[in-house]
RNA sequence: GCUGGAAUAGCUCAGUCGGUAGAGCACUUCACUCGUAAUGAAGGGGUCGAGGGUUCAAGUCCCUUUUCCAGCUCCA
């Protein structure tokens, strides 16, 4: 049997050698053992293609496929830990993640001394190195097996597989699972692996169906491995936006004044206010946007002919009975207020298209779990427009929103760690009775308006995936996402191509034989939530962002008392250059001033003492160099009000 | 909304078997007037998230509730 090995060398095995023996002399020099193999680009098991003269990719213990086989052998043995412990626990699936891997029991909710005890129970079953061994039945006699052991999920899960399959098990020291494999050959095998924590999950993530308990865990290859990554979990924590954003004053929340509801102290509004300026300036000094400003209540009508009232009700605050005529609503989207701006006056074919843009505030009544930090939330505020668009522009206008996405990111910084999303409709809820569907029109009209907007990616020439069930129910979008420390994505922003709603709300303009026609509309947001766009930048900056977005950009630090007056004139050359900049005039020493400013997470620091009052001078420290030197105030203002109007992103020096 | 965990000084946390509420940092005052990551001393500060119950006695045990955290579901 030939084997081709991961750096390409070729080697010849008598087929009547032992896998062990071959996996053995494959990973030499590795710390052990692995067995996973390749044909034809599938996983399967090395056992079951040694017949025969195949080539194989051997994947060793130390690259991700065998980090899955290690992974999900764990994941069986924490299955067996359960099953011995708690022997009425249903096993229901326990797949290897990007992380680690996880295993979901139908059984009591475990408290944290049983986390502990099926804990120390793997350890003894590792210890106690069980041997690995497949053997398949065919599928009405692996039903009946897994019947005959009273496990309901692993019937339902066979069942779903094609008549006629031979149905693969695997059989440690007498605990059986259905699987596909591979695996490691013995559970001794599992070196490194921590029980990370349990939470509650789905059967088949279906809300409908049975809650399950879910344990999370992970394995690695050595006890190193492991230790750096609860290390890294140590360390992504620091930058947790909820937990940061409340340590440095951006951010709090408050028990009576509610939940998603979070308080923006003065350093994130400013922050905030930093970003809005910014973004309303360039949307109408350079994308052609005009500006509005609606009102963040209507009343049911309005909701009723935009479709929120029948297609989003629970995720609307109400200010009264919704039988009442008169009943107010907070609004969930600026949408239908823009329409009727600009519907107030008549429209030519050549004043389209309108763009329109609204730093817009908006409640939306999420589940009582869902709120999280400022990512979820219950207000927001978003740079909300609507672009009322001919047919005949809307591909060129699309583009223009993407552009302007794009520009946004690429100041912020983020542009390289987003991802874009085609969110398209889920086809089988067509097939709903039509009073029951989430999605308005018709899944014709839905292809179409998907194909567009799939043509415009392609032409960009972005990469994209095509997201089933993530649509709004008024229509296909573009999506641009990003992760959070923790690897959980958020929409950060949104192009929707809505050919529908102009219908509803009558809007029309006068094309050149003078009929009144129906134009297109997007919806869009430039940069997002104001609110998300600061958690996702205090988790990529770690709290350092660049210059002009700090809160407070220069503390000036004055060596005693002896010196307040020339900090004080320091401070106002560079207020009066809109610098964000405050005077630390504390009887401290220089270098406790220093230390604070520091955590604070300053980029710049002035101290000043009897040199630089007799000279004009500053002597400047920053967070990107350390020490920068003795410079003349007037030029550290001009070199700060140039770094802040470029927008630049400082890189710090690494110590 | 669901499952689990948590809530003690402004912050981070300790508080054992139910028996007088603690530390560090922060804050205030005083001294020091300082040259690049922590000067020293003294002082103030708590209805132990809220409401109810058990008990001679509750931060601690039980119930309800609110908020926060993790994970689902959902979403910008």
């Amino acid at each position: 049997m030939k084997i081709t090995l991961k750096d390409g060398s070729v080697k010849e095995y008598a087929s009547a050698m032992s896998i062990i023996d071959i996996a053995k002399d494959i990973s030499e020099g590795l710390a052990r053992v692995a067995c996973a193999g390749r044909v034809d680009g599938e996983i399967k098991d090395l056992r079951t293609v040694l017949d025969g003269d195949h080539e194989l990719e051997i994947v060793t213990a130390t690259e991700p496929d065998g980090l899955r086989v290690i992974r999900h052998t764990a994941s069986h043995v924490m299955a067996q830990a359960v099953k011995n412990l708690f022997p009425e626990a249903k096993v229901t699936i326990g797949p290897a993640i990007d992380e680690g891997f996880y295993y979901d029991f139908d059984s009591q909710s475990f408290s944290r001394d049983d986390l502990d005890a099926i804990e120390a129970e793997m350890k003894k079953i590792i210890k106690e190195g069980h041997e690995l061994t497949r053997f398949t039945l065919p599928r009405d006699e692996a039903i009946k097996y897994m019947q005959e052991r009273n496990e309901p999920y692993k019937v339902e899960l066979i069942e779903d597989l094609p008549e006629g399959a031979e149905i693969s098990f695997y059989d440690q020291g007498g605990f059986v699972d259905l699987c596909a494999g591979p695996h490691l050959m013995s559970t001794k095998n599992i070196k490194a692996y921590k029980l990370i924590s349990s939470s509650m999950a789905y059967w088949r993530g279906d809300a409908k169906k049975a809650r399950l308990t879910r344990i999370y865990d992970t394995a690695f290859n050595k006890k190193d491995e492991l230790e750096a990554y609860l290390q890294h979990l140590e360390d992504i924590k620091l930058r947790d936006h909820n937990r940061l954003g409340r340590e440095m004053k951006l951010f709090t929340t408050v028990d009576v004044i509610g939940q998603g509801l979070p308080l923006l102290m003065p350093r994130g509004t400013k922050m905030i206010l930093k970003l809005q300026r910014w973004i309303e300036d360039l949307e109408d000094k350079e994308w052609g946007y005009v500006r509005t400003r609606t009102p963040l209540m209507a009343k049911s009508d309005l909701y009723k002919i935009s479709g929120h009232w029948d297609h989003y009700l629970d995720g609307m605050f109400l200010l009264g009975d919704p039988e009442d005529p008169e009943c107010l609503a907070l609004r969930p989207m600026t949408c239908p207020f823009q329409y009727y701006v600009y519907m107030n006056e008549q429209h030519s074919y050549r004043d389209l298209p309108v763009r329109m843009s609204e730093t817009s505030t908006l409640f939306r009544n999420e589940d009582s779990g869902e709120m999280h930090g400022l990512t979820r939330v219950r207000q927001f505020t978003i740079t909300e427009g609507h672009l009322v668009v001919r047919p005949d522009q809307m591909v060129e206008e699309v583009k223009r929103c993407l552009a302007l996405a794009k520009h946004c990111l690429t100041v912020l910084g983020v542009e390289s760690e987003v991802t874009y999303h085609l969110s398209k409709c889920d086809p089988a809820d067509w097939d709903k009775p039509e009073g029951e569907r989430k999605y308005i029109d018709t899944l014709e009209k839905w292809n179409q308006v998907e194909q567009h907007l799939r043509d415009i990616l392609n032409e960009v020439g972005v990469e994209y995936t095509e997201d089933v069930g993530e649509a709004a129910f008024y229509g296909p979008k573009i999506d641009i996402n990003a992760k959070n420390v923790y690897g959980k994505e958020d929409t950060m922003i949104t192009i929707q191509w809505d050919e529908m709603i102009a219908e509803k709300f009558g809007t029309y303009y006068i094309d050149e034989n003078g009929d009144k026609v129906r134009p297109f509309i997007i919806h869009r947001t430039s940069m997002g939530c104001y609110e998300r766009t600061l958690a996702w930048l205090i988790e990529h900056y770690a709290g350092k962002f660049p210059t002009w977005l700090c809160p407070e950009q220069v503390r000036v630090l004055p060596i005693s008392e002896k010196y307040a007056d020339y900090a004080e004139k320091v401070r106002k050359t560079l207020a009066a250059a809109d610098v964000d900049v405050t005077v630390d005039n504390r009887s401290e020493k220089i270098g406790f001033k220093i230390r604070e400013a520091r955590m604070d997470r300053l980029p710049y620091m002035l101290v000043v003492g009897a040199d630089e009052e007799a000279n004009g001078t500053v002597s400047v420290r920053s967070r990107f160099e350390g020490d920068e030197g003795i410079k003349s105030l007037g030029d550290f203002v001009a070199q700060i009000t140039e770094e802040i109007r470029t927008k630049t992103i400082r890189e710090e020096k690494q110590v």
